[in-house]
DNA sequence: CATGTTTAGGCACTGCGTGTCAAATCGCGT
DNA sequence: ACGCGATTTGACACGCAGTGCCTAAACATG
């Protein structure tokens, strides 16, 4: 398990390295068209290597998307209480997607193949849970209830699906501002959302 | 692609005999421990004939969806036009989803193995796409806008995702009714996707 | 230089999904 | 009764993803 820990025999090749050698492939020849094998070639590594590195050909297109979580749930940890549950929601996913400028192009690769290529699209959702869990998770702190309440999941589900929304928006629509369009979907969001009609459906229940 | 039309070789198998040998299968001993052989055996045809039926091993999983579909589509189409949008979304998803007291222990099933077992939970994902599809483009005649635009996409992954976190409720809570909490989930999403909210939402961009 | 530790690559295997082809089984016309 | 077209079925052969296992390679340490 441990990943190069200054003993041993040392790593000959990177998980970035195998990451940007499989994404140029698939950008090129498409997703299904190409093979572990074709991808072991180009990053001059053993098919048996590429699977270790990802766990799956699906798993190359997300890169870092773990760590990149756990700024999620630390910046939502850290919001002001006084700040409204909704609204904190919609600013830290909106910053959540915030990669910068000179990343746009590799971001519009990646959820390219997310939202176009089918065994991609369908795998996605895994992740997307992962991500649905964190925004529960707050929302549960927030209201005092756990994380798994019909309240909980369903803002999760519901924030979730308008990013989702937005991504295949943005994909087919190049000159819309990702972040501004993510902005106004979560508004429509805020209303029905909001702490006391939250608070109105929880109530009595337990 | 002519499935019997009175001429040629009849059918020696059915689509459901199939779906109904392989659903025991799964529930018996697991959706990855059953092997389309298994299933070829247990339905007395060859994997081939199954892989024919079905296209994909996940697929026997969701039966005839969409079929369903057509009648989503069909009820969304015939709602009287003076009930506000998001109430006839949220009434047709509601029934869209009523099985009958005597399907429960089946959809259950169905249901249990789409949100464990993930390579279902993936595949999933493409069914909903289509799912979203059928109320976006409801939304869009609503609206007298194109259904690929960011407001009804946002409005049907909106409420796909309340279904979503209803259903996984659902399975972990047998007690509660589907139909209730599934109505309850939707009302949340009322306010924000009223009508006047989404025409402001719109407005101006064309 | 021996030893332990970790990574790399090779090999075999299971299982899904696809293409192809011949055999089986019908209705229909002659 | 017989051939003919239409259609389904099963058998076989592939390609590819993913897993397990084993050996070799490449370091640090003593």
């Amino acid at each position: 398990m441990p990943r190069s820990a200054k003993v041993g025999r040392p790593l000959r090749s990177s998980r970035e390295q195998v990451a940007e050698a499989a994404l140029s492939l698939f950008v090129a020849q498409g997703f299904e068209r190409t093979t572990l094998d074709q991808i072991a070639a180009a990053a001059h590594v053993s098919r048996r290597t590429v699977l270790r590195y990802f766990g799956s050909k699906n798993d190359i297109v997300w890169g870092t998307f773990e760590e990149h979580l756990h700024r999620l749930a630390k910046q939502l940890a850290s919001a002001p209480p006084q700040q409204p549950l909704i609204e904190v929601v919609r600013q830290a996913v909106v910053s959540f997607n915030d990669y910068g400028a000179a990343a746009q192009g590799q971001l519009r690769d990646r959820m390219t193949l997310i939202t176009t290529v089918p065994a991609l699209q369908g795998h996605a959702m895994l992740r997307y849970a992962q991500w649905c869990d964190v925004i529960a998770a707050f929302a549960a702190g927030r209201l005092e209830i756990t994380a798994d309440h019909h309240v909980c999941q369903a803002l999760a589900n519901a924030v979730l699906g308008v990013a989702m929304a937005t991504y295949r928006h943005w994909i087919a629509h190049p000159e819309d501002d990702l972040l501004t369009k993510l902005d106004e979907g979560l508004a429509l969001l805020c209303e029905g959302f909001a702490e006391p009609a939250l608070r109105r459906a929880v109530g009595g229940e337990r």
